[in-house]
DNA sequence: CGACATATTGAAGGGCTTCAAGCTACGTGG
DNA sequence: CCACGTAGCTTGAAGCCCTTCAATATGTCG
């Protein structure tokens, strides 16, 4: 998403994962020789650097504790609540989900259409609205992270 | 394991994942606020928390690699794999796992009935060969990563 | 409007979980 | 020394959840 770092784990060597954009935009490049030498000689960019890798490695923890569950409701429940704190543009639970079923799917390691179902599952509960759909709103929090 | 640093993550809030430790040993603390002031003044200790966070970010990717199989032989066998690289004392595939089947269950998101099953399932194949329950070695990498 | 991608829904099958019963290994105490 | 007890592992059977394949619906472009 917009302003995420990735990319400066794994070392030197071959990276493990690909990285895709949910949005239309612009991808900037800093070779890893550059930035070690940046971060040698000014503590302001060292201390930017960790920070940027701190936000990196707490979404991987939150991708962690999402894959983490065990049955599909939980998974996308707490996919959601992530999103909306990813997505947020202001205090309403309100969010446009940036991406289709089939991308859901592959971030959680289900079927297309599992999320489907767990989707509409978590409606019938009461615990999201859904307006078509990628535009929903999160009624019942503690609902969707037990779910 | 040894050597790991973790906890860094999270930004000051509270943290979201608690830590085991697999073997008897000691944890060091360092005051987050404290280790930002030694970065700020001493880059070679900020190098060194750069290096150790890239690291920790390694074993997250791992983590999420292994979470994000679908199948539970395919959960062990990476699983196993990551174990080996991680406990390499030496060029051989033998290696003694340092935790319980139920542990393996718990880290991979399983029932460690199933843990049991797909080890079961990998030694029949010609993957592995088990001597007891912890010890164990490494026959065929490529039918680990495809299991 | 028409066409194509995306979502939903249904039914059959398979894999994992759960519950339950043995089994093995190891340490304790009689 | 051996019986015993506990913790960990294995194995079996039933049930549930997810996957897969298939058909229908929706919606979003041109």
């Amino acid at each position: 998403m917009p302003g995420d770092f990735f990319g400066f784990a794994g070392g030197h060597q071959h990276h493990v994962f690909s990285v895709e954009a949910l949005t239309n935009g612009v991808v900037a490049c800093y070779p890893s020789r550059r930035v070690e030498m940046l971060a040698a000689c000014d503590p302001q960019v060292a201390q930017l650097l960790r920070q940027k890798t701190f936000d990196a490695m707490g979404r991987l923890q939150a991708q962690v504790r999402i894959l983490g569950r065990t049955r599909a409701p939980e998974k996308v429940g707490s996919f959601l609540l992530d999103m909306a704190a990813r997505c947020a543009r202001g205090p309403t639970d309100n969010l446009v989900l940036p991406m289709s079923r089939y991308d859901i799917a592959d971030y959680l390691a289900l079927s297309f259409e599992t999320v489907g179902r767990a989707m509409t599952d978590l409606k019938q509960r009461g615990a999201i609205a859904l307006a078509g759909a990628r535009r929903l709103t999160i009624i019942d929090r503690e609902a969707l992270s037990r779910a």
